[in-house]
RNA sequence: UCCCCGAUAGCUCAAUCGGUAGAGCGAGCGGCUGUUAACCGCUAGGUCGUAGGUUCGAGUCCUACUCGGGGAGCCA
């Protein structure tokens, strides 16, 4: 008897095959059974009909609980009423591994729940779904990196240096010696692209920053690459191809996943180059423009109406069950639409709570600030496609970005906002190619130069303008699945006060 | 570090003005030959986060604490 998986099935229509999987859900119907399988591969609907098999099978299979091991054999054939279109006719089934009371049901759970059980939640579709969809992301990272000429480094995790700011580090005791954990693989990079021309290096990244935000983890998936011979234009260029070409990839290899978890396929499918090329200052024109005054104000009327129809949607479900004389099924179906009402309530709650804070501050935002999250959200609403951000104000950059020499208040950076108010994904700069103008930097951040030599000889030894960028997976994983929150992104999130497994 | 919200059954949530603690799911038992988070009937399941306070009476009001969620700053 051949051993197949789900996603295979196609191939076995009308075939005898044997699938290796886990109780995903059943149901009974007195003299048929339907147990939906999970094999990591896809779902499966499998019948037992009364008299198919040995009577006491038909029993223990009727009685088992979620998440059992099971292996089940059985006539392949194709069937439109079936998750997933195929379904087995079981002549045969062995319990592999029984399981009674498995905490997460085919029901609602709140968050909280659902990471105390993370290494169980994993099995469940919408994390499943995120879990390919994440696969094919770094699939797709490496991919257009190892095709476009770019050769691998992989940068210590062990760090001696700080990239950007020194507070927000995680420092270890290295054998009584201080260092901290990678934040940045950059300047080693930097090193690396002088000997190899175009480099990346991917992998984890820790940051100790305090931030309590669905946009945050202390330990995320990073990749950057950095390319000898270019400049800002060539930056953008190249980034825009890297991230429309993750989002192609996904669109072809993930169609599925992204139906069943809801993500906007439609403007998707509209990620192509050009991507929107944006000044700092005519960001900071923009947000204190009335035009995103007037965003803000019609975003904040959307929410009210919003907030007014769920009201009275509330009202009448509770009117309908106070009149009474419902069907239990559509009490709970009316009980079910409450919780959903008065979760999406409470969101809309912090919505128009938050709203003119976020308008205020872009309101009162004066050029030389860095963007807040807020305002990066608003610049990203207010378009439908990935919007670029370049030349912020050099005070609020860090001290290895290269100065605009046409305008010496400016950086050759950028940060790349995904659309939908998803924010940051990119961020990036040319460095500071020149030898005196980088020490000056070093300098006027109060740094020890002596701390920087080798990064300094980088400018000593045939110098050449160069850049990169780095690029969050999780943040990328969320905005193409439509996750609201990074967390769900990565199998075993690591929060600011928060490590649950 | 600061601001906002929350904690009631294993899970998700109700409980009107401060007046005897409820529903669905899950679990157990029974029924049903095409179910789609199936459906129908029955059963079990509670120290209302913790400690104080106000009150004839507190899940509900007040204070502190603990834990969780969201946001600001910072950032991918």
């Amino acid at each position: 008897m051949a051993t197949t998986t789900v996603a295979q099935l196609k191939d076995h229509v009308d075939q005898h095959v044997t699938l290796q999987g886990w109780l995903y859900n059943s149901r009974s119907s007195g003299k048929l059974i339907f147990l939906i399988l999970r094999d990591g591969t896809g779902l499966c609907q499998c019948v037992i009909e009364k008299g198919g098999v040995p009577d006491d099978l038909f029993e223990q299979l009727g009685r088992l609980g979620q998440e059992s091991a099971v292996t089940v054999t059985g006539l392949c054939r194709s069937e439109a009423r079936s998750v997933g279109g195929y379904e087995l006719a079981v002549t045969d089934a062995r319990i592999v591994g029984p399981a009674t009371d498995y905490p997460i049901t085919p029901k609602e759970h709140g968050i909280d729940f659902l990471m105390k059980n993370r290494h169980l939640h994993l099995r469940s579709q919408r994390q499943w779904c995120i879990g390919k969809v994440r696969h094919t992301v770094i699939d797709a990272i490496r991919r257009f990196f190892n095709d476009n000429g770019f050769v691998l480094v992989d940068t210590p995790i062990f760090t001696t240096i700080a990239g950007e700011g020194e507070q927000t580090l995680f420092e270890v005791d290295y054998f009584g010696r201080k260092l901290h954990l990678t934040q940045t693989g950059q300047l080693y990079l930097e090193s690396a692209a002088m000997a190899y021309g175009k480099v990346y290096c991917f992998g984890p990244t820790f940051r100790a920053e305090k931030s309590k935000t669905r946009r945050h983890l202390t330990e995320f998936w990073m990749v950057e690459p950095e390319v000898a011979y270019t400049d800002l234009a060539g930056l953008l260029e190249l980034g825009e191809n890297f991230v429309s070409y993750i989002v192609e990839r996904v669109l072809a290899d993930n169609r599925p996943q992204l139906e069943e978890l809801g993500a906007d396929i439609a403007s998707l499918e509209k990620i192509r180059p050009p991507f929107y090329r944006l000044t700092y200052t005519e960001v900071v024109d923009i947000l204190t423009s009335d035009r995103a005054a007037k965003f803000m104000a019609d975003q904040q009327v959307q929410f009210e109406t919003r907030k007014a129809e769920i009201e009275q949607r509330i009202t009448e479900i509770e009117a309908q069950d106070k009149k009474g004389g419902l069907k239990k099924w559509q009490q709970e179906k009316n009980a079910r639409e409450l919780i959903e009402l008065r979760g999406e309530l409470a969101e809309v709650d912090v919505k128009i709570e938050n709203n003119p804070k976020h308008a205020q501050l872009a309101a009162d935002f004066r050029w030389g600030k860095d963007l807040g999250g807020s305002d990066e959200t608003i610049i990203s609403m207010m378009h439908d496609k990935p919007v670029f951000v370049t030349h912020y104000p050099r005070e609020a950059k860090a001290f290895y970005m290269r100065t605009d020499r046409t305008n010496d208040a400016v950086v050759e950076n950028f940060d790349l906002l995904a659309p939908a108010g998803f924010g940051e994904i990119i961020g990036g700069s040319v460095r500071e190619d020149d030898y005196g103008r980088l020490l000056g930097r070093v300098h006027d951040e109060g740094y020890a130069p002596e701390d920087y030599e080798w990064y300094l000889d980088l400018r000593k030894y045939g110098s050449v303008p160069h850049g990169g960028f780095g690029l969050g997976v999780e943040r990328t994983v969320a905005w193409i699945s439509g996750e609201k929150h990074i967390r769900q992104c990565i199998a075993f999130p690591r929060m600011m006060d928060k490590v649950y497994l």
